[in-house]
DNA sequence: TATTTTTTGTGAAACCTTTCACATTTTTGT
DNA sequence: ACAAAAATGTGAAAGGTTTCACAAAAAATA
């Protein structure tokens, strides 16, 4: 086995990599310079090229990295060279918008099947796919071989539902629900807390951190 | 000017130790020690201290944190102890999700305007607020005294929205167009991109990195 | 009141991430 | 064919963040 220790920095800048090789394709650029890609991304050229050597060589010095075969490495790497089965828990508001997003589905990210506890809306219809009723979680999730669930349930549900998806196998999980899950250690669990966000941005107001940056 | 340099990990913990907090008051504990409030965000003792000390020293030796006060003092960092006038641009689908987000306004983030170019959203109402057209995004944002502003435009357009919005003096963008957009040094932007947290979670399927985590 | 226990606050150590700097390789130009 | 230029890949240095470990302080106990 190589030797692993990939921190999330270097993933997440992975995927910008991707997304500027992908608009470097569209721009008919054969080869792009980690000088380059840094300028467009705003890092520097060795982070490019210390990110992309964790993974192997795939620069040629003097000329630098083939767009077309990098973007096909990365996405290798990220596992969005292939498909996945998704499943949306909770069709409230911000779940029905994610099932709207047609970028998810372009990207790989399938989602099969949907999910509620609300009578009114188990059986309805959105974008083409049926609302099944939770209590037939467990036995869907396998049926239709999720590998990846996206949770939009109020907060006070998630703990109770992530314990089923748990325990059918799933092993990543994207949550909604501004709550710290409790998972084993071979799940990871993302969440997504746009209140963080917001009060970080409050916290740089406040402190006006841009402006006085360096250190009195 | 006290000395800063405050890392973006410890506001993402001090926006946890809140929320612990507020759990802990409606628990009615009166105090709490950095050994008890680690386990439940699941960190160590010494980072909560360590978190803390940059802004004080708010604790009592042998007894710990005073629960009601250090929230308080919390708050008062992450500039949450007041209401922010919050924009909204873009009323679709992720838009519409986070009108309908009571907690937003519940923690202080005061939705005050909406906008979108869209002549049938323009003059509709959403939660007893009115869409109003971007033609007049600097005029109102100014009249409304609007000091945060929250993005969920079509990528395609965010970038010029976002330079009409630093124009008028805003600080703080919570962005969800999933696009790297330049803003001026003292402009704090945070990107919220469900995709790449997609992509996070498909590298760890791929690289089953939880289960083989130490180094072969 | 004296002793033991608890727990903070903080320098120093350990650890992790980014940047530097340069040998090496390949391309480009003459 | 050779020299100059461009650019990678990578150890080592620098910079940052987390953890350790302990003195100091307060609380609890006897
Ligand atoms: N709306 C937003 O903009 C927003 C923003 C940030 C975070 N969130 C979080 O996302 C989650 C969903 O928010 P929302 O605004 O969409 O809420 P919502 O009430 O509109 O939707 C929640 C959905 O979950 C369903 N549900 C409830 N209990 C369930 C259960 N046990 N099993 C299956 N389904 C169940 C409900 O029927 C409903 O359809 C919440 O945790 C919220 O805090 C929402
Ligand atoms: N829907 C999701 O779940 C989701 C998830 C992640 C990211 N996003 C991102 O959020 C953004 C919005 O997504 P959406 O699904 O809500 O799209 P949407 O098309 O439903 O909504 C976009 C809204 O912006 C308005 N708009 C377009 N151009 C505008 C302009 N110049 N000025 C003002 N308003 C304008 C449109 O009229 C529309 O109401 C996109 O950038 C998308 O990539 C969406």
């Amino acid at each position: 086995m190589r030797e692993r220790k990939i921190s999330e920095s270097t993933i997440h800048r992975l995927s910008h990599y991707y997304r500027a090789l992908n608009t470097l394709e569209k721009e008919h650029f054969e080869t792009i310079s980690s000088k380059e890609l840094a300028k467009r991304e705003k890092l520097t050229p060795a982070q490019v090229r210390k990110d992309l050597s964790f993974f192997g060589s795939f620069g040629t010095r003097g000329l630098g990295y083939p767009v077309k075969e990098l973007k096909g490495r990365i996405a290798k790497i990220l596992g969005i060279d292939r498909t996945w089965n998704v499943a949306l828990i909770g069709v409230g508001n911000i779940g029905s918008a994610l099932v709207s997003y047609k970028e998810f589905q372009r990207q790989g990210f399938n989602i099969k099947v949907l999910f509620d506890s609300d009578q009114r809306k188990i059986g309805s219809n959105h974008k083409g796919i049926t609302v099944l009723d939770t209590d037939h979680l467990e036995e869907e999730l396998q049926k239709n071989k999720i590998e990846l669930v996206v949770l939009a349930v109020p907060a006070s549900a998630a703990q109770n539902i992530v314990d089923h998806v748990v325990h059918c196998g799933i092993k990543a999980i994207l949550n909604f629900a501004p709550i710290k899950l409790k998972v084993p250690d071979d799940v990871e669990i993302r969440t997504e807390n746009m209140a963080m966000e917001l009060e970080y941005l409050s916290f740089t107001l406040v402190n006006n951190k841009k402006g006085e940056r360096k250190k009195t």
